[in-house]
RNA sequence: GGAUGGAUUCCCGAGUGGCCAAAGGGGACAGACUGUAAAUCUGCUGCAUAUUGCUUCGGUGGUUCGAAUCCACCUCCAUCCA
């Protein structure tokens, strides 16, 4: 199988501008490619992973991948899928992002010589001169056609701005750089930047008369049609700190049963033989392709231990027994002892599991608190020091845990 | 620059002097049912040391016993005209 059949065959691919030409390029190792990230928040996110595990599957087939960070395209914010305007970011924020970025994509895609490169298009968007960029680029986009392209149609109600007008310019004026620079023949990138990648191609061939590439991923989205990866809180991040292991692989377990496979096809590495005998799994069974999936993918972002221990806690808090270790833990220290002890509603807000006492109180009111598997029913409910010295551990709701220690 | 219409709680959206912590819907959260899924039904949804107090209807001032609601100025957005 080829590696193109093999992104088809996993619902990767949603838009090409010339199937053979890239079928040609990438199945033989002859593309350079590149994937724009910008550093919009201090961590990547499931979005970004999917990128970048498809940076490796082109890299493995011999193909050479360029990962580029948009720490100039960030000062601009790209107005695509957004209905509102975006907040600017100051160029302080966007400098730690990148820096967060560099980290975090180090330990997926291996930089070096004769293997992926990265680069930062600050180092050619900030110096840009407006005269001379506007008469270089400037004749070869019409306004007409750029309103019509899907990213600012949706904008055309609500509103959109000259700044954010500029973004498809910019990100064309990367892949042009780039092409004369590295001679990367090919963008490739979510589904929601065709437009701005087709600027990318229309301005290597009017500027240079030559042929470049460009090709989307669908977006993840769950049967909804709702962007996965994203929590009523927040996005799902790769970086432990800011989503933990255990949150991560929680996430995953949980996806609903009509999406689980896709995601497993999408996201893990796992062969297309192992996931064709998921597919015929039905009810109850598809529990297991979801602890697979969680397994997978927490393994692939935060290490095979990590993964290993999030498993751990996960069974042991959901089927009994096992090991309690690596649950979500909180520490209590003597600010949180009030005349000796604290009350149930202080630790629930303490521990995160609600975000007021008034949310905390309602939670106990209807039944949905339980301490060592007893249920609280009483919001007045206090524990001295004494009842921490034993294993203490607070359920709210079906899947909110946490262990509380002194 | 001019005209018109807007800005309400997490989101959409009602409210045009007291009965307003503010209808209704969505979402979130909790309960029942289940498989840590979906669907459905029920409850609940500003905060707090809680028969009360405090904060909230774009911002700042003002009128009033009393303002989301009236007035002035300002900021932002949309549509049309330039």
């Amino acid at each position: 199988m080829t590696l193109y059949e093999e992104l088809v065959a996993r619902g990767l691919i949603a838009q090409v501008t010339d199937e053979d030409e890239i079928k040609e390029l990438i199945n033989n190792g002859k593309a350079t490619f590149y994937i724009g990230f910008d550093p919009t928040a201090d961590s990547l996110h499931v979005g970004h992973f999917m990128a970048l595990c498809l940076m490796k599957r082109l890299q493995m087939a011999g193909n050479k991948p360029i990962a580029l960070i948009g720490g100039g395209t960030a000062m601009i914010g790209d107005p695509s899928g957004k209905t509102d305007m975006r907040k600017m970011m100051t160029k302080e924020t966007i400098q730690h992002n990148v820096e967060c970025f560099k980290k975090q994509m180090s330990r997926f895609i291996e930089f070096g010589e004769d293997k992926a490169m990265l680069v930062n298009n600050a180092d050619w968007i900030l110096d840009l001169n407006y005269m001379d960029l506007l008469r270089e680029v400037g004749p070869h986009f019409s306004v007409n056609r750029m309103l019509a392209a899907e990213c600012y149609k949706q904008r055309m109600e609500k509103g959109l701005t000259f700044l954010e007008f500029n973004y498809m310019i910019m990100q064309s004026f990367d892949f042009y750089t780039l092409f004369q620079k590295y001679g990367c023949n090919m963008q490739f990138g979510g589904d929601d930047q065709w437009s701005n990648m087709l600027g990318g191609t229309e301005l290597i061939r009017r500027k240079l008369g030559k042929d470049a590439y460009a090709m989307t991923i669908n977006l993840l989205l769950n049967s909804e049609g709702k962007k996965m990866g994203k929590t009523e809180s927040g996005a799902v991040w790769l970086d432990a700190e800011k989503t933990s292991p255990y949150e991560f692989f929680q996430y995953w377990r949980n996806v609903s049963d009509a999406d689980v496979i896709k995601c497993i096809k999408m996201l893990t590495f796992l062969s297309l033989e192992e996931i064709e005998k998921m597919e015929s799994w039905e009810g109850s069974e598809l529990n297991k392709a979801k602890e697979i999936l969680a397994f997978e993918l927490t393994k692939l972002v935060h290490g095979e231990e990590e993964a290993a221990k999030a498993q751990e806690a996960s069974k042991a808090l959901f089927a009994g027994g096992g090991n309690l270790e690596n649950m979500p833990a909180t520490q209590l220290t003597d600010e949180d002892f009030r005349d000796g002890s604290v009350d149930i509603l202080a630790i629930l807000v303490k521990a995160g599991m609600t975000a007021s006492r008034a949310e905390a109180r309602r939670a106990v009111e209807q039944g949905g608190v339980t301490v060592n598997g007893e249920k609280v029913t009483d919001a007045k409910t206090a524990y001295t020091k004494d009842a921490f010295a034993e294993e203490f551990i607070v359920k709210k709701g079906k899947k909110s845990f946490n262990k509380i220690t002194l």
